[in-house]
DNA sequence: AATTATTTGTGCGTATGTATC
DNA sequence: AGATACATACGCACAAATAAT
């Protein structure tokens, strides 16, 4: 119990306020009566009003009485999102950022950056200091979303605390109930592979991220369309790479992977590209020897060599979609999980 | 003048802290008294002194007396830097966005992100929203450097509130007092128009953007560096073009202006890369033709079909240059502009 | 339309508790 | 141990806004 009278008064109209005993609205007893109540001084109730006042989480109306204000306009002057991303400046995350932006600044928000690089020490320590800062909501981008995450008791903690989540691009299978924009992924590995199967390829390599929510998607996608079209499924055509070995890994077994291979499905650009310079350094004919398919539609995919035939990511309009919907969630309406299409421009690769 | 006692009280010690009467330390006389000089109760004085408390002004210690805080402490709670840029998804402003976000991080402050889209009407609607934030900071890429700016009351008005401003890139001229970092750009269009000179070219042409700062001088190092070798200096081997118009520019005049050049210097790789594919389609070779010397050294220049030489942009050293500053000004130590230098690795379009 | 009661806001006085020097 | 300073607590009086009579 608090050692003062007038904290105590505090913590119990606040949590009277918070278990909904007084609603939004008036509801709140006069200074007076609260005097009487708890048998103290007016200078003391005054004192404790006062607090709630400074939390924003009562307005006082000289005359009238002291009112619950609504939740809505508890933080009406705050109007901050905070953003978790992976990564800042690279690949495709600068889009995403921008439309995230765009539209928060036209909701007349304000978007705080933070960058885990794709660590979930980072993670941790961004969440908890999040879990103090004044936000509205939050967009994550998952770190590492397909292996288990250590820090959902945090993500559950802000949802306790009443701040709307949504995550973006990875999100955790182990976390229920928060919504995510995605893109469809497995329906990505599917269409770029039935593209490469239906061009006549029968033997076709994949390289796929094992960290992710979205390697392992693309993975699905990629094997559900060899199975249907009765192609054979074999580990040596398919190559994992995780977190921080992109280009590394792409040099040491790119060749070897899309040996006795036509065609290769790659995870993004910043596999394709390398994959695609190596193929031509080794005097290979693209996509006259292997064809190559992507995911993302970076510039890099249109900047190189050979321009890259690579499905569509929405990018912008996934960061618009995310903050749209997070807008709805501060606004009391839940929101239900958005999987949104790849489109496709075929380019030289294929 | 206030109309109550208690915030008359709150003015005139909150000013007289703010102009250093008061100095990090003890220093504020004691309840009673500031009761006998300002001649009212003790408990006007407490309210007061209660609301200095609130905004972090001051810190109450039991038995000990009321201490102005180090202005480093006295926003303890904040730790919000606003960061005004451009653009946020385009060309090198991600590496510099990254480059401010971790050095920010790392100092325990947050990024709050704003892009004006380089229109001097949505800077002013950022700006005057800022005002009304509660940030510690603010750095800004300039809108339009170039030209003259209607903003610059609101930057004043900031500084007046106390919050430190810096630029980056793009500063204005007619703003006086204002820190910022820089790229060495006259310097820099000196030497990418002497190292073509040093390779035997004497006509060069030049392309520049018109509406910000680093195309003026960037052009001004270009001339200088021509005078000083006596070579012509001739209005019709330059191009101007402004925000907007890059492309469309180059694909209109970008052949015409080079037209009885061996070389050309461009403003950066946005402009350097359409340009060569213009030069390559036209038939003419790179460097044999036509040399080229660019600025910024993208990704861009290294993924076009010619790999572009492009003085290397600081990027991330820049935004953590510019954070670092920004940080000592939050401190108190005001700091001086940082120009900062090029460096070259030649490529092959030279 | 004016009055009255209610409610919060401002201001002052006193007393006691408790940490610091 | 004593002086000093801030923290808590209670008391009262009046002002100003509101709402109901």
């Amino acid at each position: 119990m608090e050692k003062f009278k007038y904290l105590q008064l505090t913590d119990t109209l606040r949590t009277a306020i918070q278990n909904g005993k007084y609603v939004t609205g008036e509801k709140l007893p006069s200074e007076n009566e609260l005097t009487k109540m708890h048998a103290c001084s007016r200078q003391t109730v005054r004192q404790a009003l006062g607090i709630l006042d400074a939390e924003g989480l009562t307005e006082r109306i000289r005359g009238s009485g002291t009112y619950v204000r609504s939740p809505r306009v508890q933080k009406s002057w705050m109007h901050n999102v905070a953003v978790v991303s992976t990564y800042i400046s690279e690949y495709i995350l600068p889009s995403i950022l921008s439309g995230i932006q765009q539209e928060l600044s036209i909701n007349g928000y304000t978007a705080m950056l933070f960058a885990t690089n794709n660590r979930v020490d980072n993670e941790r320590r961004i969440i908890n200091e999040l879990l103090q800062k004044p936000i509205d909501g939050l967009l994550v981008e998952g770190t590492k979303s397909a292996l288990p995450n250590p820090n959902l008791d945090l993500y559950r903690k802000l949802r306790q605390q009443g701040i709307p989540v949504l995550f973006l691009n990875g999100y955790y299978q182990d976390l229920e109930g928060f919504p995510y924009v995605v893109t469809d992924d497995r329906q990505g590995g599917y269409d770029a592979t039935n593209l490469l199967i239906h061009k006549g390829h029968r033997r076709i390599a994949g390289i796929f991220k094992n960290d992710d929510r979205q390697g392992h998607e693309r993975y699905l996608g990629y094997t559900s369309a060899l199975i249907e079209h009765g192609l054979a499924l074999t580990d040596d055509r398919v190559l994992w790479f995780s977190t921080g070995t992109r280009v590394d890994m792409v040099n040491q077994y790119g060749l070897s992977v899309v040996e006795g291979c036509s065609a290769v499905v790659c995870y993004n650009d910043e596999v394709a590209v390398p994959l695609l310079n190596l193929l031509l350094h080794a005097g290979k004919a693209v996509p006259g020897d292997v064809a190559i398919m992507s995911f993302d539609n970076s510039t890099m995919a249109d900047l190189a060599a050979v321009r890259i035939s690579s499905l569509d990511h929405p990018k912008q309009k996934l960061g618009v979609e995310a903050v749209r919907r997070l807008m709805h969630m501060i606004g009391g309406q839940p929101q239900e999980p958005l999987v949104m299409p790849w489109s496709l421009t075929e380019k030289e690769s294929t």
